[in-house]
DNA sequence: CGGCCGGTTGAGTACAATCAATTCTGGTGG
DNA sequence: CCACCAGAATTGATTGTACTCAACCGGCCG
């Protein structure tokens, strides 16, 4: 176990995470502007309103997206029960092809901005794309890690250990989008939760009570919550080790942004 | 839900799998055959004794892997249990960097005989690269759909569903590497199984025990296991749908495949 | 031959699923 | 601005499955 200085404090803000390539960070930021976007001339803005099925699973993918704002699910059914994979946030990028078709099905959860961008421009030889192609592969690792820390979270045995996990994620998440307050904002339903996390929703809904009561959270309304009690929290989640630091790289590349910044 | 031809039959052999882009794997088949192997000049060939622990998480990460025989785990822990996240194959790929370090554990299940890749190979402008680094893209990719479809597993409700799921899914995989045999055959031991389905080794043990009394699968020994009764197999692990499907591409590239394979 | 690791089996307990009734809340229209 | 409605969430009662602890088997290696 070396040194995992930053998994400590909760210290996992934008800068100084990347301590060589912020370069991906420095992509998402101008990605999720939008103001005189870097993609505009490549790509298209589109917008879903909340409930949207953006596209199924076996459609044939001619486009990828990368959300400006809101929250998108990617879900599958597993023996007749929808099964959430992930949830995605500005800056995310979904729509990957496999073999010409979309592998998973993704729905809007909140009115969803978001670049459209022809999967055919990938294979043109304009600079721009090599920035691109960098920012989709890291993209990818990153959903590799996040895929790699829910598996972890649907393995724990007790719900409310798999509710306060998901609390984690979803705080150092908002951390790394740059979002500093003391609050998590979750822009799901807790029927959504509960389908990410593989628990019934009596299930789920008893965790946050139960979670609430001991006073280790606290809540008004249900898209907000707050960890009041952070040491008997970090009991049941665990600190926020490796499997929690979601920004990744698969090779090194210290220098970068030059197309997709301007 | 669209043609899913492939699906229904089991004909996921490797041919005529990826209808334009072969290309991974002809590279991957060039990469396991060993021979004269493509990589030979830019890494170097390692063996692990079963139970070698190749890397822990954290570790400078200098190095990556191309397994080209034998069984990898990638493993952590959550709350003091240790939880495998993928078991890797030949041809499988381990090791890629987040920010230098590697970001999970790995381990020889079997004896294991690697190229060992230094992470500086990428950087290089070698026309072997290109090849190497999509092949590498290709393969993260694998791995995310292969972690989605393991969350899959994991949110199942009752340890024989996971069972037959796991089964499948190593079948499924088996078929992809070449392997045309009936039985399945099993590189882990049922604790491995049981770390990484999350379920106790008891209760993995009773599930193995009652998909057999019911006449479902077979096995002599704890290493190879048969399925009798298909449809009632089915029922359990659900038809190998979209989630199965692990060859991934991210983009289409026809062209491929140069300097590797020769 | 004996020990040890990996696996199986047994008994009792606890947690989560399910079904179902009730309450809450946020959005809509009067 | 308030009343109302429908979907979302909570809560209750019951059942079942997987967990734990623990004892026991069996094959493999020294």
């Amino acid at each position: 176990m070396p040194r995992r200085a930053s998994a400590t404090g909760q210290r996992v803000n934008g800068a100084g995470w990347l301590p060589k390539n912020l370069s991906v960070a420095k992509l998402q930021e101008s990605l999720i502007a939008g103001k005189k976007a870097p993609l505009a001339k490549l790509a298209s803005i589109v917008r879903f309103r909340k409930g949207t099925t953006i596209y199924r699973a076996g459609a044939a993918a001619d486009t990828f997206y990368i959300i400006i704002s809101g929250t998108v699910a990617a879900f599958q059914y597993a023996r007749e029960k929808k099964h959430i994979a992930a949830f995605l946030y500005a800056g995310d990028l979904f729509g990957a092809a496999d073999q010409g078709r979309y592998s998973i099905a993704t729905m809007a959860l909140t009115p969803v901005v978001a670049y459209a961008v022809p999967s055919s421009v990938l294979r043109m030889p304009l600079p721009e794309i090599a920035d691109l192609h960098f920012y989709l592969v890291a993209k990818i690792c990153d959903q590799l890690h996040q895929a790699r820390h829910h598996a972890l979270i649907l393995a724990q045995l007790h719900s409310h250990t798999k509710v306060a996990m998901f609390l984690q994620m979803q705080k150092t998440l908002q951390a790394l989008r740059g979002d500093r307050s003391a609050e998590i904002h979750l822009s799901m339903t807790r029927s959504n939760i509960a389908e990410y996390i593989g628990i019934s929703l009596a299930a789920l809904s008893r965790a946050f009570g139960t979670l609430k009561r001991r006073r280790i959270i606290t809540y008004r309304g249900r898209r907000s919550v707050q960890i009041i009690n952070a040491k008997a929290f970090q009991k049941l989640a665990g600190e926020p080790k490796s499997g929690t630091r979601f920004s990744v790289m698969p090779w090194q590349r210290p220098d970068l942004g030059r197309a997709l910044r301007h």
